[in-house]
Order: C-alpha cells, then structure tokens, then sequence
DNA sequence: CTGAAAGCGCTTACAG
DNA sequence: CTGAAAGCGCTTACAG
C-alpha cells in the first residue's frame, strides 16, 4: 500500500483553479461547466492521476453501480467445480454489466445460509442476479422475502405462470418435447428419463413433461420404472444410470435432463459394455463445451447463454430504475450429435430422419 | 425499489435505546461494549432488518472489504466463451475470497484498455488479482505502473526469476519436461510441440524449454521443423496442426502447451484420418475438464486450481495488510490418459510403460 | 462501558 | 457557468 496521502477531489480542484464543485460536476459530465474549465479540471485528473472514491460518491448517490450475482448450490459442492452451464452463463453476464457500466460482484452461497436481502441491503449491489439449481419449493420461500424487502432481483430458472418475480428460463418443455421426438424418431421405443422430475426441481420437471407428452402422442407412454431421480451432476447423472441397469429396467434410450447427468450415464453404460447410441441412444440437456467433445459427441439442447445474459442484465436494470419488467423463455435448439443417431456413424441415414 | 425509508444505525440506536456510537461499536464486535447492551443493539437490528451500509462504512474506514478479479484476454474472444482454465481458477478464487470474508468483483478487460490502477484507485477494491494469458512483455509495463502506483496485486502466470511482483504459477518447465519425457518413454521419437515459445509467453516458453531439455537428454534434439506457434484456443490449436500436416512434417507425437490447444490439434488430426494415439500420441497441459471427456481422453499436466486459488488470495491479503508475500511455483501433476498410449488402448501393455 | 462530535470524499440543491 | 455549504451513513478518537 502506498504510502502517499490519497488525491481527492480538493486536490484536483487547487490544481485547475476552480472549486471543488467544479471539478465533481465536470467529472459527472454535467452539462453545466464550461468546455473550457472541463479541459482544465481533466488535465489536472491526469497529472495527478487521479480516480473519484467509488465509497464517496456511491454514499452520496444512494447508488452502487455494481450488481451482485449469486450463484446458489444445493447441497454444496466438495470441489471447486461449478456446474459448467452457469459458467458459461457468468461470461456472457460479466460482458453484459460491462457493457452497461456495472460492475458485478460474484458470490456463491450455500443453498443453507440465509444470505436474502443482505447484498442489496448492504449497497454493495443494486440489484441481485439468482443464479442456481436447488430445490425450488425450499427456494420459494427466500424469493418472496427478496421480494417483500423490495429488492431488485431477476433469476435464471423455471419461468411458471403466476411467478411474482422476474424469471428468465429456456423453453425446456419444449425442449425435453423436441428431444423425445427426435429420440422416437430413431425408432426408439423405450426412452428413460434421467433426472429430478418434480415440482422441487422444476426446470427438469417441465423437461419430463415435455418428453412425457410427445411420448404420450405417439401411443409411448412414459414409463415409471424408466425414470430415475438424479440432480446435475456427472457422479449422480452416474448413479442414476447405474441403478436404472441394476433394476433391470429395458431401454432403448435415455435422455438425461441435463449434460452433466448425460456425461455420467455415458460412464456407467460404458462400464456395462452398452455402447452408445448402437445399444442405447443418449441425449443431454444445456449444451455445456464439453457436450461436442465426449465420445460419442453428445446430442442436447443448446440455450443460448449469450441472450440469456443480456436479458437478465438488461431487465434487472429496468428494474433497478422503475421500469417495468417480464418475464420470458428464450428458445432452445436441439443440437443432433452422434449420441442420438442410432446405425454406425459412418452408415447412410436411417428412414426416420431427426426433424430438425 | 422499495419506498420505505431506508434504515440507518440511528434508527437501531433509537430503538435499542443507546447512542448511535455504540450501536456502531456493537455491530463492529468491538471488545468495549457491554453484553446486555450488544444484545438490545443486536435485537433491534434483527427487528428492524438492519445492514451496516458499506458504502459509508468503507468510506470511513477507508477499505473496501473487496477483491477483484480481473481477466484479461488478447484477443478479445468474440463468443462468450472463456477459457475453462481460468473458470476453474475463478471457483476456487471466490470460495477463498469467501473464507477470507471478501467480495470479489470480477471483470474482464480488453488487453488493449487502460485499466491500471483504476480499480484500486477508485477504492472499488484493496487489491487486484490478474489473470490471463497475452503478451507478457507488453504486459510488464502495466505491471510496472501498477506496482509504482502502489496497488496491491498478485497475479497468476509464469514465475520467473526479478520479477518485482508477486506471481504465482505452476512449475511449466517441469511440467513440459514431464510431459516430453512420458511421451519419449512411449516410444516417440518426432515430438512435435503446438503453442507460442517465445519470451512474449513465458508461460509456454518454460513449457517449450522443459520439453526441449528433456528430449536434448535423450539425444533428440527439439526440431524446429516441428513447432507451430498457437496461442491458447481450439481454434489456434486446430490452425496450428494444420499448418503442420500440410508442411509435410514427419511427426509421431504432439505436446500441445495447453489443452484447448491439444482438442484442437485432435480435430485437425481426425479430419486427416491420422489416429491417436497409433499414430500420433497427444498431450496438453491445464486437465480443464473437458479433458478426461475428449476422445481418446488427453494426457495433460493438471495444475492445482484450489490451492492456485487460495495462494493468490492469501497472499494478496498479505500484501493489502503490508505484509512480506513471496512468488511461488506451484508443481502440477502428470495425468497419463489414453491419447498418449501407445497401441491398442486394450491390447497389453508394451514393455516402456510410462514413468508414474 | 458510553456519548457527543468530527470527518471520510464525494454530490447537489441553493444562491449568485 | 461557478462557489459555499449541507449532508450521505458510518467509524473512531476524545472525554467522561
């Protein structure tokens, strides 16, 4: 830390001649100073090289310029690895803020902690960005405290009819709809479902529906005994897989509700010599940049992370200024790897081609 | 944003029936005050839903109570995608930051921006932690201006010897040794090496002249015939080998200085139906996640990202508090996968086996 | 152990 | 267009 007293304000001013108002007004772009005096007071900035106090001005404008986002996980992770989609999701938002001068604070909080309302409260953000898989009925109940304290907020998540917040969300009804179909459409008969499929985890829960619908139409019905409850992660998307084949369960494909549980499932089918997608046909969800690279590469659904950023960054400003706000699902895209398309790789299509 | 009138430590003084000082005082844990008196103090904070405003509080005390991250990338990437080693790098940095207490701002800057010293300056955070790859010696001057101005910083990249700043990184030069020495020890005897060596990016470089020593031992002499600069993408990475195949170069192994690197060599390699590793044996360095998942799975250096992660927080905090805080190499650890073995991957294994 | 008061470095009515 | 002054919400000597 250096030892030289902190250039202020005062200094800049003594240094341009005029007064210490002077130089804040010129220093905010007001309109009112003089081009010349504005000239003065900014060759004086850089001499001195000198920056506004963030603390000073933000306590004096009730403002923080900064957003806070939140990452919540449930139970908490061992290692340092973060789900790889909100990584992704953290790029495109950190290019956002920037792009819209904020700065963005980062944080993960144990799901357990009871973290509502204290960033916002504190001004170290103007407003929050949720972040997070969990359960969502657990999750409700912090939601609405956010809420009720008056807190700007916008999440990543389920967007549900009836939701009192600002949600972004992919369409996943959709997808989970597209990708059953497709996986019908290899002539897949028997598709499993890997993954959570209730209403505590409501993102999968509408992919289920999605599969279970387009299943239902085709005279397919979902199965039961094809569905296995696992969270996003490789080691449960892993086990999931396992005690789906210890059941005994038949199955001609599976299609995990997320690419992590995809990425797990692929192990423990490998390990049961299955091969993919000869034996066993095998979808993700999310599109995350290991999904094109494991073997074979990994048929899912893309959400785009890039739009998804901005909306989120873009609608918690309105917010934070008073402007009104909605929700919305962004569109997902099914992506046809290798995983999904039964025959070897290298043999001409099948009749029942993918419809995309 | 809510209407109601923001609560101050006033109000909590008021309530609590004691002056405002001393509700400061109490919320600060200040050894002075009297049991009963911080519980009143505590009770009316939790009624009225209380939080110190840290704008004020770290204007007072002159301190931000924050750290931040600050990647920077040259080129700018176009996507969002960021390179998953530094998002490794960013779990484990927030959760230290978290263990320390601290809030970390995170942004990524344009190499070619003038960001020095602003964020220290303005008081947005006590310290910086810098991150990325790019030209280092364009770079150094930054850093002088950094450490002249008094900032307190630590950054992660290649420790080399008078480096006036403290630097953390993993032991390249090892590493690439490491790696040449396994893919000797495999049998290869044309190792090609993907990725800068030049003083611009000491971080490869080192890797380059591990890997240079350890075949000169062997009496295998680094050909310069087999090295293509590539800066750390897929994209260069997949450029690179390109550029090698089609100067006819005869090689039968490949160092690629990162893995992002190596995914990229192994889709130029697969295009022109050259095998791995029958035919090219492959290794990268990072162990970013997708490496284990790549196929064949690739041989890497994995590099420790939580212990990376709480070095540079540490330290920082050393230096912010005017502590002595020393540079430190980090070892990495050579990760044998099957892109770097020789033969079937399920035939028996050939006489020399690698060396862990 | 507690209170009254100064002051951190700005921004912004207010007066000219 | 500019300056003098009040005040944002805290923390911390200072006095008791």
């Amino acid at each position: 830390m250096s030892t030289k007293k902190k250039i202020t304000s005062f200094d800049i001013a003594e240094l341009a001649g005029v007064s210490q108002s002077t130089v804040s007004r010129a220093l905010r772009g007001s309109p009112l100073v003089n081009e010349e005096t504005r000239r003065r007071v900014q060759s004086a900035v850089e001499t001195l090289n000198y920056t506004v106090d963030k603390n000073a001005s933000n306590l004096r404008r009730k403002f923080s310029g900064t957003l806070a986002l939140l990452f919540f996980e449930d139970p908490a992770p061992d290692d340092s690895h973060i789900n790889p989609f909100f990584l992704s999701m953290l790029g495109s938002i950190t290019r956002a803020c920037a792009r819209q001068g904020y700065d963005l604070l980062i944080s993960f909080q144990q799901f357990s902690r009871d973290w509502h309302a204290d960033f916002a409260d504190s001004k170290k953000a103007d407003g929050l960005i949720l972040l997070g898989y969990g359960d969502y009925l657990a999750y409700c109940d912090r939601l609405e405290r956010l809420r009720a304290h008056g807190t700007s907020f916008v999440r990543w998540g389920a967007v549900l009819p009836g939701q009192p917040y600002v949600t972004f969300g992919c369409d996943n009804y959709q997808g989970g709809r597209e990708v059953a179909e497709h996986l019908a459409g290899q002539g897949c008969r028997r598709i499993a479902f890997l993954g959570d499929a209730s209403s505590h985890y409501p993102e999968f829960f509408e992919r289920y529906r999605g599969y279970a619908a387009a299943l239902e139409e085709r005279g397919l019905a979902a199965d039961p005994a094809l569905q296995a409850d696992a969270e996003s992660s490789e080691k449960a998307g892993y086990e999931a897989m396992r005690s789906l084949l210890e059941r005994g369960a038949a199955f001609d494909a599976v299609f995990a509700a997320s690419d992590l549980i995809a990425v797990g499932a692929l192990r423990a089918l490998a390990e049961r010599g299955l091969r993919v997608p000869r034996d066993v046909a095998l979808a993700g969800f999310d599109d995350i940049p290991m999904a094109g690279f494991v073997n074979p590469p990994l048929t899912t659904v893309r959400q785009d992370t890039k739009q998804a950023g901005e909306a989120l960054v873009d609608n918690l400003l309105k917010l934070i200024h008073g402007e009104p706000a909605e929700s919305a699902v962004l569109p997902g895209r099914l992506v046809v790897r290798q995983s999904s398309m039964r025959g070897a790789p290298r043999a001409p299509a099948r009749k029942r081609a993918a419809k995309r």
